[in-house]
DNA sequence: TTTGAAAATAGGTATTC
DNA sequence: GAATACCTATTTTCAAA
């Protein structure tokens, strides 16, 4: 009997089987700690694309660009959002200097440094 | 015998066990689609706080945000910035009036709406 | 290789549509 | 009465010693 949940162990295993089987649950995973891997440095940064004939060889590249954690396609001033973490400061001049505006159509961006993360998850 | 890693069974649990053991995997965690739980919104919003004893509070209170995923304390022109997810553009104008902004000493807030997420990992 | 714990499976019941 | 969701009991699998 489960205690917290107030159900068999063949219950909650059905449970989540339907969850994996429906898509909702998409995957498992190990949560790194990225400090203790020396990556200390967490930033964002924002990215406008000069064409239409850019956007898809920018979005294909970031997806293959290890430091870029996310990126979203953004209604406003900018097109997309970029997080990106690094090791330090000149590690990340070094990717937007030598990864990140040698894409193709790769025009203005914009940097935010992050001091601290109060909070960070993945799932609501 | 492992295929992938060429490492026998024991050889990748004692690595793993060590990886436990020393904080750099913190936790296992299922990766949920977001979308079929209706949370199809994704915004990210930043935020100036008032005055420094406003700035505790204020962290305490986003930790306990179901809709704020992540909270990053910034350099430059904003104090913090969040990223929240809401079902739509309604529960996100609630989410702001009667949640983010009653928290004391929240002042200005800038928000920017996500079109699609091409990518977005939790770990480097 | 052995052993013990956890997960998967089988079989059965209650409830809902 | 068909489908669903749960239970207990049993078997199987898997990982730690």
């Amino acid at each position: 009997m489960s205690k917290i949940i107030h159900l068999s162990v063949p219950a909650v295993s059905e449970r989540i089987r339907k969850l994996e089987d429906s898509g909702i649950i998409m995957k498992y995973e190990a949560r790194i700690n990225r400090g203790r891997l020396n990556y200390k440095l967490l930033a964002f940064i924002f990215v406008n694309i000069e064409a239409t004939n850019d956007i898809q060889p920018f979005r294909k590249a970031v997806s293959h660009l290890p430091a870029v954690l996310e990126c979203h396609h953004l209604a406003g001033e900018y097109d997309y959002l970029l997080k990106v973490v690094c090791m330090d400061t000149q590690d990340l001049e070094q990717f937007i200097s030598s990864e990140l505006k040698t894409i193709q159509g790769v025009q203005k961006t914009n940097t935010i440094i992050t001091l601290s993360s109060i909070k960070e998850e993945i799932n609501r």
